[in-house]
DNA sequence: CGACAACTTGACGGGCGTCAACCGGAGTGG
DNA sequence: CCACTCCGGTTGACGCCCGTCAAGTTGTCG
């Protein structure tokens, strides 16, 4: 543990997307008691049906949410990337009601809900801040109903996509035209209600047609408007407010 | 306005079925100031793209969210029954991301967000028992989006059917295993992402092979146990508590 | 009794699932 | 350094679930 520890400055930038604050907030966050821990792809941080634990701050890294049908089908609801607060979803519940497993490598810090808790009585707008990244969280679940319930295949990867792209430039992370996919193809698939199958056919379609180019798993979109269009992407529905 | 007004003792109800409330709370929440009012079916209460409002609590009758593609499609993102608050979702952010309309006859209360704003201040637990409150709404998106992903057509109607049954049941509206539907079936189609014609052939089938029984819109479960497998029903995203 | 919305049913077609190969790169062990 | 394994990606053939189109039927309200 030589290494410098990171610190929850990705998270505080997150936040200040859509809230603003105090130097007074930003200390109170930093100086927040946390646990960190550094882990590899694939650990599950959340379990579905355990008791719901300390808080989970992703500092750096890539995660998903996802449930599972009793059949064994899997859903992914949502992706998660540096700076994203992993269970403020669950903060006021007992149970978990998904699980929440890492992308890639990840640097996480773990703070106890009373901590929190404390955090949200003695600043109260962090506590709003907080509130309202829960709520940007819903919006963009709510996009996704509407992506799986009424847009098709093509569309909604489009869609998929723009999301990342724009999420990670909003994240500070690579450029918005050109970026690795942090997931396989069998992720999206699970994200977009579709097979691995058909993912791949329709990642080629768009190829074909000019949208963007791949290698391996590097994106590069080669007609931003055109994506935009195919997915019908609007991005208010990520609240990032008017600036940056 | 002779009529006696309707307080807003269905949503305490609502909120004491996963929150704690004290005397104090409740008294609190009974003494808000707010505009009553009495709509038909099919009012828009809340419109995508408009500044967010007042706060509207539905106290009686039936409302859905909805959000639309560029395209023309409509996608149904939630039900709401009486008790439910329409939009705490909406409460942290500047811009409405979805509309809200109503199912049928419906009584409304309206309160200004900074009325709300107050309230949570002076009454920490009820902002607790509010934040849990969207908290549980955004399970239920998640829910949603499992079933839009991961469920066929028979599988999701009967999930929805399930869903609506136990949340009416636990609002005390009518029975468990008979009630009115208060949506068309084109609702019904908007909300699972099909068509009003798959619908119709889905609720057949599920009636023939004696799950449930229909006449008009009265839906009578004629065997529970069947209906929840066939929906993979499991009412832990509703986070109803240990007790009713 | 006419108008209109909701519901119902049948015929047909397509988007996407399923099944089955095969490829290619990364890791591993001899 | 090469064989082996494994995971992820890729492609083709085929079929089904559900969308589309079209035509009734029912119920309700004037």
């Amino acid at each position: 543990m030589s290494q410098s520890l990171p610190d929850l400055l990705p998270v505080i930038r997150k936040l200040e997307r859509s809230s603003a604050l105090s130097e007074d907030d930003r200390s109170k966050l930093l100086a927040l008691p946390g646990r960190h821990e550094r882990v590899g792809p694939a650990q599950v941080l959340i379990r579905q049906g355990d008791p719901v634990g300390d808080c989970c701050f992703l500092v750096r890294g890539f995660a998903f949410r996802h449930k599972g049908t009793r059949c064994g089908k899997r859903q992914i609801i949502s992706f998660h990337m540096d700076g994203d607060i992993l269970d403020l979803q669950h903060l006021k519940l007992p149970q978990a009601d998904h699980s929440v497993e890492t992308l890639s490598d990840a640097d996480l810090v773990w703070v106890g809900r009373s901590e929190i808790e404390r955090l949200m009585k003695d600043a109260p707008n962090l506590a709003d801040a907080l509130w309202r990244d829960t709520l940007v969280d819903a919006s963009i679940y709510r996009e996704w109903i509407l992506n799986l319930g009424r847009r098709n295949a093509r569309s909604q990867i489009a869609h998929l996509l723009c999301e990342l792209a724009t999420r990670r430039s909003c994240a500070d992370i690579g450029e918005t035209d050109r970026f690795e996919l942090p997931m396989t193809q069998e992720h999206i698939a699970d994200a977009t209600g579709m097979t691995v199958v058909h993912v791949n056919r329709t990642l080629r379609a768009l190829t074909e047609e000019g949208a963007i180019e791949r290698h391996s798993r590097e994106v590069h979109v080669r007609d931003w408007a055109r994506l935009e269009t195919i997915a019908d992407f609007d991005p208010a529905y990520l609240h990032l407010g008017s600036g940056a």
